[in-house]
DNA sequence: TGTGCTAAATTCGTATACGGTTTCAAGTGA
DNA sequence: TCACTTGAAACCGTATACGAATTTAGCACA
């Protein structure tokens, strides 16, 4: 690890990045680089560098009028979906090849998380331990390129996963995959582990599927990136 | 399309990815940010955005003393090639199934430049080919982000494949590989294009392996991106 | 001839300013 | 009341300058 002093970049982009990958910003939010500056006691191009960063990694997409979060299409879940069950499996039988105790502890705090977070409908509490049990069982896979590659792909689903967690009955079926991914994990068998997380992958495909067409329907509007909502009360549209 | 005129940092951008991509950079070329931007005739804000972007997709990697093409540890190629080995075979196999006569024309007309460059013993001719002969499949994947996402780990692989090039025995294995994918190809079977592309990346990967070995028994040294080789001739080391 | 020290050079990170483009709001006219 | 036009505001892209950190080169001494 390095112990040279972090640049502001460094420290905006780490904060951004988790914001990101917890669903902590709304799905329209707009991060314009003089704000995010500010916020952060830096100048712009820090905060400019820090917003690029995360558009050449897919999180945020530029526009004239702030950087803002992709929202994917039904083609894009498709694809992207197709992408990771060609990678997840193995991932997932190599760490079940993994499971040292210290893992399994971690592994069973978290699904523990999982349910309680089901338990009190507590939604950011939900995408926190989603995020915190998918980076256990990363860090238990030997290909470390494989795992950030997975990482990466599954981050770009926050948006819309956190579209199908404010369904109680997608939430329940979420988390009823994840347990039977923490079984085969927890007997460290790697087929099991890989024909679970095969399984999984494609009930979120559809679940998250079904949210989105489920949005199409209801607001029939262009891709936001191109628009920028009115954000201020009281002028009638 | 987009027609709005393109930025110094896309324009800069394009073009370094293009060097990167085809090999046209020395493995131990620096890219420092008031130099780039001299060449393109901008200044130091919009050569950086390009370069750090390229940091960002893995092609370069910051320093001190400018940015530079990060070296493949054998780790690192195991990693990768296993990575790539999870997506390529069923990427050639959906691509397979798309062979229209203007892609057949295409991919016989790359195959043709690749003939004539390995007779030429045409390195950097091969070096092109071998990136025009990869883009003409992969846009015939139907997964844009599975195409996307195998062109950018190919891309990780473009210092060493240049290192493998240098040696005739290599160069004609590596062609010898590509003429079973096109022939697998030209009879459209995703089956064969698949097996193909497999056995294709299993040899490659050794290739690669086989030369890093070769040079860091050679050089011995620490990592390029931590040391500056002096560039200036006449004062003895 | 080699080593160590010091100063200069090189490069990056960041701050600030400017101009252009796009978007939005307000006012006027029909 | 609605639509169109104009002006202002908001944001991005880029240029320039400054300071800090790192590296290199040169000189002196042993």
């Amino acid at each position: 690890m390095e112990c040279r002093p972090e640049s502001h970049a460094e420290r905006i982009y780490a904060n951004l990045l988790d914001g990101l990958q917890t669903g902590a910003f709304a799905a329209d939010h707009r991060f314009v680089d003089t704000e995010v500056a500010a916020q952060y006691g830096a100048s712009r191009m820090p905060a400019r560098e820090a917003l690029l960063r995360l558009v050449a990694e897919g999180y945020l997409t530029g526009s004239t009028r702030g950087f803002v979060i992709p929202t994917l299409s039904l083609g894009e879940i498709g694809e992207l979906s197709e992408v990771r069950r060609l990678l997840e499996p193995r991932a997932a039988a190599s760490a079940a090849g993994n499971m040292d105790p210290a893992v399994r502890a971690d592994l069973d705090a978290a699904i523990g998380r999982i349910r309680d977070a089901l338990e009190n409908d507590d939604l950011v509490g939900l995408m926190r331990a989603n995020v915190v049990f998918r980076n256990i069982w990363l860090a238990a896979v030997g290909n470390r390129t494989l795992a950030a590659t997975i990482a990466r792909f599954m981050d770009r689903f926050t948006p819309i996963r956190r579209g199908t967690f404010e369904d109680a009955r997608y939430r329940a079926s979420y988390v009823a995959g994840l347990e039977s991914i923490h079984a085969a994990f927890m007997e460290g068998d790697a087929l099991h582990a890989s024909d679970a997380m095969t399984r999984f992958m494609f009930d979120a495909e559809a679940a998250f599927r079904a949210v989105r067409a489920h949005e199409l329907d209801t607001v029939r509007t262009p891709p936001r990136a191109t628009r920028t909502r009115p954000e201020k009360e009281g002028r009638p549209s």
